[in-house]
DNA sequence: CAGAATCCAAAACGATACTG
DNA sequence: CAGTATCGTTTTGGATTCTG
């Protein structure tokens, strides 16, 4: 969600379905992988950023503070002299499994659609 | 997906994570609340437009011919004197069944959290 | 009714440079 | 390492008008 404090004009109104309400909490454009990634456990930003090919970091910064700002993601900063964060789920966070692992299934599904070469990237 | 047609950058790399090719695909603002009703069986133009409060007539012009390019939903043209297009879900797009109703469910769920008034909209 | 077309505002995003 | 800041581009989306 991360109400955009509504300057004018409503982002939305009070949204009718609740599948709205999810797409508004996920609904970014890596918001959805990211998740997937911390579904393996903790990860650093910088492990976050290798596993996730084509975001750039000031991206991966952004969606990562809406999802802590909605509650699925907490932040640990460790102060170090080389600084160390690590991204992990939260319970709420946890709760999106079902949906980000239907959306895993879906999109290997949809490649092999015309693909014909199956591959999954089962990490740890 | 719709490809961009890559004018000289990738949109994205050859997307790694099958995650992201579902969110390629039915990423878009109105994409999933509008299979959603589709679940529902073959909805007009306007039917659909009415069940989705604050969708305007262009952006669900483009997020149907999206699906439609994906092969996701079909479009069906009466040609008649009050024109009428019925919208349905391909077999494909039946797929997504499992992710959207997992998206309800959460969406339900998230705004119970503080909302404590908890409520559906069943559709027929 | 179901759109296509045009115009324009706002949001998303990328590249780069700088910092504790 | 993990950002933040700034700038410019691209994409998205809305309002409105017109059409078969």
């Amino acid at each position: 969600m991360t109400a955009p404090a509504s300057p004018s004009l409503p982002t939305s109104p009070p949204h009718s379905c609740p599948v709205t309400t999810t797409v508004a909490v996920i609904g970014g454009k890596w918001k959805a992988v990211a998740i997937y990634h911390l579904l393996g456990g903790p990860r650093r930003f910088s492990d976050l950023q290798r596993r996730m090919p084509g975001v750039t970091q000031r991206m991966l910064t952004l969606q990562l503070r809406e999802l802590e700002a909605d509650g699925l993601v907490h932040r640990e900063v460790y102060p170090q002299v080389p600084p160390k964060v690590e991204y992990s789920l939260t319970p709420l966070g946890l709760t999106l499994e079902p949906i980000v692992r239907a959306m895993l299934a879906w999109g290997a599904a949809y490649r092999e659609r015309d693909t014909q070469s199956g591959q999954s990237d089962p990490d740890a």
